[in-house]
RNA sequence: GGCGACGUGGCCGAGUGGCUGAGGCAACGGCCUGCAAAGCCGUCCACAUGGGUUCGAUUCCCAUCGUCGCCUCCA
């Protein structure tokens, strides 16, 4: 059984699992106000992999995840930009499930919209308000994080140190706040904002509610696992906690936070760094592939630089698995059980996809050594288990396109000439065929043509 | 100030108290080729520093140096 770590606990633990043979997850999905970068792109493969690996292994995976089309940022630009702050919503969505598509990242189960839930956050607000959790000041409701025992579990804080450490910032709202640390649950809206009603005012609700009101609805209390980016730890989800325990409402029975993309000098890639790449120009660079092998060659907790260099080898190691693909084709042996067996190992092991891709990458230099020994049924086996595995983690391989008659005339021609020791002419072909950029392979069998 | 992660071979990157000295990229050698390329096979290089525990430590403990993250934008 799949073994994780676990930021609540801070320790690799069992993922137990509510109803048995079924997981429920959470991924926090994207606030849609411009372009998705390659942090977001990080954050839904590491979970894409992780629900097709538990699907693969016959599990039935429901998985959640949001678009936040309420949010600060989405008027602003609005605003800055003159037009509908839904045209801006709508545009993003859009942008962003076809970045998704391009990694090969499959659509969630659900796909809740903030603006869809708004009366049930008034409603669970309202609850707070009524046992005395949450308050009201001049410009919004907030909750009293003091009322909520083990504030700061998930970042391992007690309260006192955290607000001690807030140091010189400027603590936002603090004139109005009981505390320092207490967050908005619903901010009243200024002239011409967006804007629900609620007991309270017009206004919209707090984004740490949208998320909490969203996955108790759609999974139910104490669902299996609740999953997101390092950053997202705090506030984010240590507020969503919060207000579902205040509630008295267990929350997610596990939580898994994936690291960050760093650049090359292993700084966070953040939006005050300026040091943000847009997840659509390396998806339009490069095979999009790329990065799922880059981050399958990467541990999830771990930093990951995106920077050519990695791409690059990233690319080069899919060129053996096409090159697998390329030699054997479809196969209808049994995968081999040892591979098999060891894949799950690791991948059960906090899910080592790294371990994992070693034993994909040694089980294709062993079916080419057989193949090459000429034990083909067992470079089958070993090519099956390629493939199984490839699945299990989300990789395809790239069968090349169709050749065009012309080059592949050309390729005739190079055949003709090699075969009359035309070398000239031979490799005048090869050239040209070479400048239209496709990679000529000649053997004995004939020359063959792929990009 | 509080909390935490990490320092592995040219690069990326797993892992373990004494045989994995993973795997990928690069490099080098071989096979293949008319020659190349591509592809395939093989080879090579390691555990930040100083102590300690131990029969034995890259792996455990302590210290030092260094890097990075979180402590109300953020995947």
């Amino acid at each position: 059984m799949l073994r994780l770590y676990d930021t609540a606990t801070r320790e690799v633990r069992e993922l137990a699992l509510r109803e048995p043979g079924s997981v429920s997850m959470y991924l926090c999905g994207p606030t849609v106000y411009g372009p998705p970068h390659i942090g977001h792109g990080r954050a839904t493969l590491v979970y894409d992999v992780l629900r097709r690996y538990l699907e693969w292994s016959g599990l039935r995976v429901r998985l959640v995840s949001n678009i936040t089309d309420i949010d600060d940022s989405i008027i602003n630009r609005a605003n800055r930009e003159n037009r509908p702050w839904q045209e801006i919503t709508e545009k993003c969505e859009a942008v962003w499930f076809e970045a998704m598509g391009k990694l090969g990242v499959a659509r969630p189960t659900d796909v809740p919209h903030a603006t869809e839930y708004v009366d049930e956050m008034v409603t669970m607000i309202g609850q707070l308000v009524d046992i005395g959790r949450a308050y009201t000041t001049d410009d919004g409701v907030y909750l009293s994080v003091e009322t909520v025992e083990d504030y700061g579990l998930l970042v391992n804080q007690h309260l006192a140190d955290m607000v001690e450490g807030g140091g010189d910032r400027e603590v936002f709202g603090a004139e109005n706040k009981r505390h320092p640390a207490d967050f908005v649950l619903w901010k009243l809206a200024k002239p011409g904002e967006p804007s629900w009603p609620s007991p309270w005012g017009e206004g919209r609700p707090g984004w740490h509610s949208e998320c909490v009101v969203m996955s108790l609805d759609l999974l139910g209390e104490g669902f299996d696992l609740h999953c997101g980016g390092m950053d997202l730890k705090f506030p984010h989800h240590e507020n969503e906690r919060a207000q579902a325990v205040a509630l008295g409402k267990r929350f997610a029975n596990h939580w898994m936070h994936n690291g960050f993309v760093v650049d090359a000098e292993g700084e966070k890639m953040s939006k005050s760094l300026g040091n943000v790449h847009n997840l659509l120009d390396l998806l339009e660079q490069y095979d999009p592939r790329a990065y799922r092998m880059l981050l399958l060659q990467s541990h999830y907790r771990g930093p990951v630089s995106v920077g050519q260099d990695n791409i690059d080898s990233s690319v080069k190691a899919l060129a053996r698995f096409d090159g697998l693909a390329r030699r054997f084709g479809p196969v209808s042996s049994d995968a081999d059980a040892a591979v098999l067996d060891a894949f799950r190992t690791a991948m059960d092991d906090d899910l080592n996809t790294p371990a994992a891709m070693a034993i994909v990458f040694d089980a294709i230099t062993q079916a080419n050594a057989a193949a090459d020994d000429g034990d083909l049924a067992r470079a089958q086996q070993l090519v099956a288990a390629v493939y199984s595995i490839a699945e299990a983690v989300g990789l395809t391989f790239a069968v090349g396109e169709e050749v065009p008659a012309d080059a592949a005339a050309k390729a005739a021609a190079l055949d003709a000439a090699r075969a009359a020791k035309d070398f000239a002419e031979a490799d005048a072909l090869r050239a040209e065929l070479q400048a239209a950029g496709w990679t000529v392979e000649t053997t004995k069998a004939g020359t063959t043509l792929r990009r």
